[in-house]
DNA sequence: CCGGGGTCCGCAATCGATTGCGATACCGGC
DNA sequence: GCCGGTATCGCAATCGATTGCGGACCCCGG
């Protein structure tokens, strides 16, 4: 009977070795895949038999030090509460995991400094690439990993100037889309909060929504818009009741995400005001629940399990294959249409 | 001009040393403040400066591999998409990140061959502990990895024996709540839908039940619970059909979680149910939005950022002081109070 | 002037796996 | 029987940091 030892000391492969009487160096090369083909096979046999018998599991630090690869990637999003992110979060690690890549997830609650010591944590950790979904139009830290030659794709928002690889929603026809459908009902005044105009999230769907009431012929006013400064509810209750106490005349409302229009939902229970009767509501993102909403909230859906997975193709490519043309890729979207929006009350 | 080469290895703590004039171990010396106290003070600077003015950031991988420690803690939960679990995971990282270590994420989907595999890859990944969501009242894997010595902290969770440390909410005090708020509320008869059985929530909470309604003299019947299968919406509004096809009578029902409470939801609306006039409902969770339901939910809320604040913090004491003797904590719910309970309309 | 005790620092081994290079053996061909 | 070639495998360096041990040196008391 053999009595095992108080510790016991997870067996190396010197120990695999030895007891396969070869040299640590054929039981690696008889370990791996790609060199196993430099080892006679019986040995190669006799070497896994072992490892097998033996428990063995190589240490994936000591191998990360010597071919200095840590098969992680750094994942950077503001917070993971917020209900967009674990679909995504989902999807990249679907296919992280069979290329068995890690993802490493940090919250930068959107403090740049944060996000600044967050990524160098993730850097001195030797993450191979990130994923970035917290891309402001103009954001140094972003340029210098850049110009570092740091390997990333961003998600959901871009910089400015565009040179990062990117996966995002199309989030202008999202919003010509929704323009779209209220305009269908008979709409003719629409308002839209729009996000953080540092992201491009915030400017493009703000642009798209000036373009789209055009297109359809819609009133088109500068005082229709206001400025959320965070894509929270209380500032989408705080913009929606700058706009009522402003006078301004609407009969529905185009919110920059999910999160703007159920500030909206707090404005109208406050106020009185009924939705859809008094006023549509379209949110932008379609989270989870949102049919639970009361009313139903009519949303733009973006695929953001697609969006995690295609970023994590995308990042494994480039470590692949790193001469590999960096791209940015638009997602569809499609519009999910519940209660929160109907016809117009005639007036 | 200095022209920086193409590739620029990062400066390794040899580098460091060359460059201050001394020898690596001095400088590993200087640079760790736990044997600071070895080195003369001008050294110390002039290394720190070096290194400063170099960008040095130690190499965690050659550390951990010295050092046998990953700083690492691997997270097992079921679904990430879940929003209970969103919360939970915050409360970890916030703990852990002074602590300078990580958790590693992994996703189950209650599939246990899924969580063999993955537990597999956390510990090849040397991680130091494992925050396990994904307990079963018989859960062999678990029972190895306590036997093996793995420090371990369940959450939510707990196994049968509960011989595993563990933080969960006091679900039996939320369940008597409940029923308590009921009761005042005049609900004689009140019906349950009980969690998966295989899992301690949903044996303490279907537990609970029973004992509360029988301490509030309400209707003590076999018939008024009904269990689900898993903790999903879908499987709530079967277990409500099944209730109300069987023709139970009962004017209120406490929900195993807000998911079967939410799938309440959907029959309610199939079948022309007024919540709470026909009939009253509470969740348990307190997950997020449900204040903007239709109606608003009800709800226990449970502590979910402490709960996974507390289970890190725990974690981290046994894996600095292994001496420290295992406990389970409960963590105190609250009855939040919202329009799907009501009195019971007069019969 | 010698020896004991500190202070400060260098030497070299070590963690566990990978890999370029060289050594050995064996094979077939001439 | 000799030689180029190939198949196998071992040697030893290496990745970057940590740490036990010991050496050099200085100060001070006896």
């Amino acid at each position: 009977m053999t009595t095992t030892l108080p510790t016991v000391r997870p067996p190396t492969l010197r120990d695999v070795a030895r007891e396969a009487g070869v040299h640590p160096a054929t039981a690696s090369r008889a370990l791996n895949p790609a060199t196993r083909s430099l080892v006679n096979g019986e040995t190669v046999t006799r070497v896994q038999r072992v490892a097998e018998s033996l428990g063995y599991r190589p240490n994936p630090i000591a191998r990360s030090l010597k071919t200095s690869r840590s098969a992680t990637v750094g994942l950077v999003i503001p917070d993971l509460t917020n209900p967009l992110f674990p679909p995504i979060v989902r999807g990249i690690e679907d296919v992280l995991a069979p290329a068995h890549y890690n993802a490493w997830l940090v919250n930068t609650d959107n403090d740049p400094d944060r996000e600044d010591s967050l990524v160098d944590s993730l850097r001195s950790r030797q993450v191979e690439g990130l994923i970035v979904a917290t891309a402001r139009l103009q954001h140094p830290l972003l340029d210098r990993l850049l110009a570092e030659g740091v390997r990333m794709v961003l998600i959901n928002r871009r910089t400015a100037s565009g040179s990062i690889p990117s996966v995002t929603a199309d989030d202008a026809n999202g919003i010509d889309t929704a323009v779209a459908h209220l305009a269908r009902l008979g709409h003719r005044r629409i308002a839209h909060l729009a996000g953080p105009q540092d992201t491009s999230t915030g400017v493009v769907r703000r642009r798209a929504f000036l373009q789209a009431v055009r297109d359809h012929g819609l009133a088109d006013e500068p005082g229709l818009v206001a400025d959320c400064a965070s894509w929270t509810e209380d500032e989408g209750a705080r913009a929606l009741r700058e706009l009522l106490d402003a006078g301004r005349e609407f009969t529905a409302v185009v919110a920059g995400n999910d999160l703007l229009a159920l500030g909206c939902y707090d404005v109208f229970h406050e106020r009185g005001i009924s939705c859809p009767l008094d006023l549509s509501v379209i949110g932008f993102n379609d989270m989870p629940y949102l049919d639970k909403l009361r009313p139903p909230l009519t949303s733009v859906r973006v695929p953001h399990y697609e969006v995690g997975a295609e970023a994590a193709r995308m990042l494994l490519e480039g470590l692949t294959d790193p001469s590999r043309h960096p791209r940015s890729i638009l997602l569809p979207i499609t519009l999910v249409e519940r209660a929160s929006t109907a016809a117009p009350a005639a007036s």
